[in-house]
DNA sequence: ATCTATTTTTAGATTTGTCTAAATTTAATT
DNA sequence: AATTAAATTTAGACAAATCTAAAAATAGAT
C-alpha cells in the first residue's frame, strides 16, 4: 500500500464512497487537487486490487477492504493530532499537515501504543470521531448551531470547517469544544445569531454557526 | 529533498563521508542494498545539489550542507528511538525499523517538541550519541570491552553491533546498557572474557566483548 | 609497461505517479 | 432524435528512482 494509494482511498471515503455511492473522477481530482486523468489511472490500480469498485464513466466506491483501510488511515491521522494536541502541545490549527504525514507510518503496535498513550481517545482535536481498532465509528448526536431552536443550548463538540484561518477565527473569539452555548435569538436579515456562550453575550455570523457543531442538551 | 536522498546522505555518513573522505560508490550500494549504477545517479543528483562532492570513479563526500542535513536526519532517528522506548515501551531491538520511517517526518516543530518531551536526551537507546540541534555531537571517551586490560573496569554504555539477534542475545544475557562491568581475565586460546556483571560472573566470547562499548572507570 | 581483474559509469529499460492534449462517453437541451 | 456541453478516459510524455547489460576507467600484479 503505497502512499499515493492511501490518500485516495482516505479522501474517496471522505466524499462519501464508503456507503456504495460513487464517487465522480471530477470531485476527487478536485479534492486531492490533481487532475482527473490522473484519478482514472488510479482507480484502475485500485480496483485491480480489490479496494474500489469502478464502472467507467460512473465514478468509484470503496469495497470492504477499502473501507477497512481508510479507516485505518483516518484512525491514525486523529490519533496523532490528538498526539500532537495533548503531549506536545500543538495547537488544533497546526496539526492537521503533520498528521497528514505521521498517519502513513507503518506500525501497528505504534499506533496501538499511542492510541494507550493517551488513553484510548474517541474523538480527535476538531471533534471528529476516531475510528476503533476495528473500524467503527463513535457516532454522537449532533447538530449545527444553525439549526438548533432559539432559546436551545448545546455543548460545542465538533467544526465543521477546520481550515486553519476558521480554528484561529474561534481560538481569537474564545470559542471552544466544550463551551456550552445558548442561542438567543436569531436575525432574520442576515441568520446571525446572538448567543450566550460562558457567561458572556456575543454576536456570530450565519457562516460561524452553520461550521460549529453542538450537541444539544436533554 | 526526497526520503531517498535523505538516506543516501545519512548512509554516506555512518561511512565516515562527513571527514572530506571519499565513500565509494560499491560500499554504498552495499550498505543500502541497491546497485552501484544507482548509486552513481544519486550521487549526481545529490552533486548538483551541492550537497556531496563527487569525483568519478573516485567517490562521494559530504559537503558542509550534506553533513548538515545528514546529522539533522540521524538526530531525528535517536530521539524517534528515545520517544519509543521511554514513552511507548518498546524494546531496543524494536525501534530502528519504525524510526527508520519517523525520520523522514518534516516538521522542525515536531522533533523539537520531542525532544522537549524527553528532556533533551544525549543518548539513544542503543547508547549512540544525538546530535544537537545545531550539529555537534556528544562524544564520549569509550572504549570496546574487548580491548580494556585485566583487571580493570567500565559501564556499559554502547552497542556497536545494533542487530536484532544481538540485541536480543543481550536482554537474554541481562547485558543492559548502564551495567557495570569488570573484566576477570582473558582466554588466550578464543580471547573469551570472563566477566564480572552486576554481582555475578560471566563468561563472553570476543565476538560479543568486541561489540559492547564501555566507559571506563577512572 | 602491459595485462587483467575489479570497480564504476553509461545506456537503455521499468515502475509509480503525475501531466497535457486529444478522443470518447454521458447528460442536458433543443 | 440530433446537437451541444461537460465529464471522463485514452494516448503519449515526463520525472524520480531503480534495474540490467555493456562499456570505460582504475588499480593490482606480473
Ligand atoms: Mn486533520
Ligand atoms: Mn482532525
Ligand atoms: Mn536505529
Ligand atoms: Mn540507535
Amino acid at each position: 500500500m503505497t502512499r499515493s494509494e492511501e490518500n485516495y482511498l482516505k479522501t474517496i471515503f471522505h466524499l462519501g464512497g464508503g456507503d456504495a455511492k460513487s464517487i465522480t473522477t471530477n470531485a476527487i481530482a478536485e479534492q486531492m487537487e490533481t487532475k482527473p486523468s490522473s484519478v482514472t489511472d488510479m482507480a484502475k490500480k485500485l480496483s485491480e486490487k480489490g479496494l474500489v469498485d469502478y464502472v467507467r464513466y460512473q465514478g468509484v466506491s470503496l469495497t470492504d477492504a477499502g473501507v477497512k483501510t481508510a479507516l485505518s488511515i483516518i484512525r491514525k491521522h486523529r490519533l496523532w493530532e490528538v498526539f500532537l494536541v495533548k503531549k506536545l502541545d500543538f495547537t488544533w490549527d497546526e496539526v492537521h499537515e503533520v498528521a497528514e504525514q505521521l498517519e502513513h507510518i507503518k506500525s501497528e503496535k505504534l499506533i496501538d501504543k499511542i492510541d494507550e498513550l493517551l488513553d484510548f481517545p474517541k474523538y480527535d482535536p476538531h471533534g471528529d470521531p476516531i475510528p476503533t481498532k476495528d473500524g467503527k465509528f463513535q457516532e454522537r448526536d449532533e447538530k449545527l448551531l444553525s439549526e438548533i431552536p432559539i432559546n436551545s443550548q448545546g455543548v460545542c463538540v465538533g467544526v465543521k470547517d477546520s481550515s486553519v484561518p476558521f480554528l484561529k477565527f474561534l481560538d481569537k473569539n474564545k470559542i471552544a469544544l466544550g463551551n456550552t452555548i445558548k442561542v438567543l435569538d436569531k436575525e432574520d436579515f442576515d441568520n446571525s445569531l446572538r448567543i450566550q456562550m460562558e457567561g458572556k453575550e456575543m454576536r456570530i455570523s450565519h457562516q460561524i454557526a452553520a461550521n460549529l457543531y453542538v450537541k444539544k442538551n436533554n
